[in-house]
DNA sequence: CGGTATCCGCGTCGATACTG
DNA sequence: CAGTATCGACGCGGATACCG
């Protein structure tokens, strides 16, 4: 039943995608693998990101149950962020990913420069 | 030298990413994967696809050596797409995404539907 | 059969300004 | 410090019609 199988595993990448394919989430997702951060850390670590996309891609895996948000209300502010269990489970998913897109970054630039 | 490695990581994720990110790619690649196709076939086994997207998508995967493509003019027209090697290589740096969103897939879409 | 061309809605992303 | 609100530009993706 190798056919039915398929089906699975693309739904299953298409969730996968889903979850990590906004422009900042691999880059969120991974800053926060080096451990807990505040709103401003995170910001400063992405530098480039507007505050309105990290919050929005924050809460949409921080709903996804990928990353922990704990509010410390006082003054100052304080808002920490960090990996779930789930989160560094995905990480770990994501890193033949990463390795392959590694071995083949700079043929990709290349081809794409050539042709595109 | 951790903190270099992770930039080196993250970027090849986000090459990679690019290369599959399209709405449909995954898809295309992984009935690519089944065996040599025709444009028609490919058109059906992905239904839903209009011909637009399939053929930019196509054209794409193409430009990043992911799929090839052989055309034989003639009467019938016929063209043929078919997977690389580094497209099955890519096949199996994604194996482990797959695997981790057949795995997740409902409590994501539970989440997101009491959510979202 | 295997494309190409064109139009258009919609969601994504960025910039800016404002709030508790 | 940690957001929220709003506006506008842009590109993806779908539908349709046409070409070799």
């Amino acid at each position: 039943m190798a056919t039915r199988r398929c089906q699975v595993f693309v739904s299953g990448l298409d969730a996968a995608i889903d979850v990590v394919g906004g422009k900042w989430k691999v880059l969120i997702l991974w800053t926060l693998g080096q451990g807990t951060m505040r709103f401003g850390e995170l910001k400063r670590a992405l530098d480039g990101v507007s505050e309105k996309m990290l919050i929005q891609h924050l809460r949409e895996l921080e709903q996804d149950e990928i990353v922990h948000r704990e509010a410390h209300h006082g003054v100052p502010p304080k808002v920490e962020y960090s990996l779930t269990d789930v989160g560094g489970t995905l990480i770990e998913a994501l890193r033949p990913l990463g390795d392959w897109g590694c071995a083949h970054k700079e043929r990709l630039e290349s081809l794409r420069a050539a042709e595109g």
